[in-house]
DNA sequence: ACCTGAACACCGTTCAAGT
DNA sequence: ACCTGAACACCGTTCAAGT
């Protein structure tokens, strides 16, 4: 068996492993699709057969990053859901997860945040909305009892997405340290429920 | 009198200039030091003199922008400074003004947001410090007759300011319109009105 | 369908040299 | 102090050709 085979077979799936390690240690400007492809044996032009251009590398990126943290943020908040009496603890947990998450990958989610939604239905946003999904289940359990409309759920989930994500960013970009990050999330979520959950028209 | 004198004498701002052009309607990765070069009618080498490398010019560019952005919150503010009553109004003034800046200026935006201050007291670091610090007496006002320690008005300002970022984060990337983002202002000022300025430890 | 390899136009950065 | 211009190493993208 030829240690080269003409056929990767599992190209796409390598490039994006590759990009999102470089991401993580050198961020998105030093990734290149030329190194990408000679650290996986193959040709410069190879990469052309998954992805018509670099930007829809980093797109396919981001869609990945959406559900990994999608992910990371369900799996924070399931231990809990047992419990009825935490819905505050629930928010907290979902908007810590999401913290450790930007400390963690910290140029993947600048990419994911900065990464345009223009077209409809494409990867990036599709995997945007499945998070926003997420986030709105999540929201409902903690109101928990009371009974709001749709649209208002909606609204509150986006307010605390952007919150959430807004602390995120002041950590990322060095503004504050992680444990003011974590304080300001407790003041978010103690707000959220007070304010929000009792005072929305 | 040659049209082409060596010394530019003004090439520092001019390229800042074309820059935020340049930014605004092709984006950051659209940014060439050599194009800026080329259309200022300079070598490609000149920009080095005031600029070390490429992060250096986005650095400056993301300065001046937390800069120009204190000023049209300030300007949005002034005007309502005199009533006394519009507490409220003034926190939605600003994040109005934000929003705003956000909308018009997405790509200087996103890059002031993801320049790192790993270096203390580097341009960008003590211009964003700038901002904060108007922030700070901001709501230091909209908080009024009640007098809290500073570093919970400190605490309180970032999340104001965090909320609004990442609201202007999710206009940007069109993941919501620009009326939604409107509405999720009014919500988010409303609830910090409500819930933080009552129920602050 | 997937990959190669040459070709093209463009970069950022460095640096000796000029004014 | 500020700018020029050659040199270097590196890109992204295109495309005919191979398997």
């Amino acid at each position: 068996m030829p240690k080269q085979p003409f056929h990767h077979g599992n190209l796409r799936t390598e490039l994006l492993e590759r990009a999102e390690a470089v991401l993580r240690v050198r961020g998105a400007d030093a990734l290149s699709l030329r190194e990408l492809a000679r650290d996986a044996g193959v040709s410069h032009g190879a990469p052309r057969s998954h992805f018509v251009d670099r930007s829809a590398l980093l797109d396919a990126l981001a869609a990945r990053g959406f559900d990994r943290l999608a992910e990371a943020i369900e799996r924070a908040v399931t231990s809990l859901q047992s419990d009825p009496e935490a819905r505050r603890e629930m928010l907290r947990a979902a908007g810590g997860a999401y913290l450790d998450f930007a400390t963690h990958n910290s140029a993947l989610l600048t990419l994911m945040v900065a990464a345009k939604a223009d077209t409809p239905s494409g990867p990036v946003h599709d995997a945007a909305a499945r998070l926003f999904i997420s986030m709105t289940t999540l929201v409902t359990k903690a109101i928990g009892d009371r009974v709001l409309d749709a649209a208002i759920i909606s609204r509150l989930t986006l307010l605390l997405s952007a919150t959430i994500q807004g602390i995120s960013s002041l950590v990322i970009s060095g503004r504050i340290p992680v444990a003011q990050g974590d304080v300001l999330l407790d003041d978010a979520v103690r707000i959220f429920v007070a304010g929000a959950l009792s005072d929305m028209p």
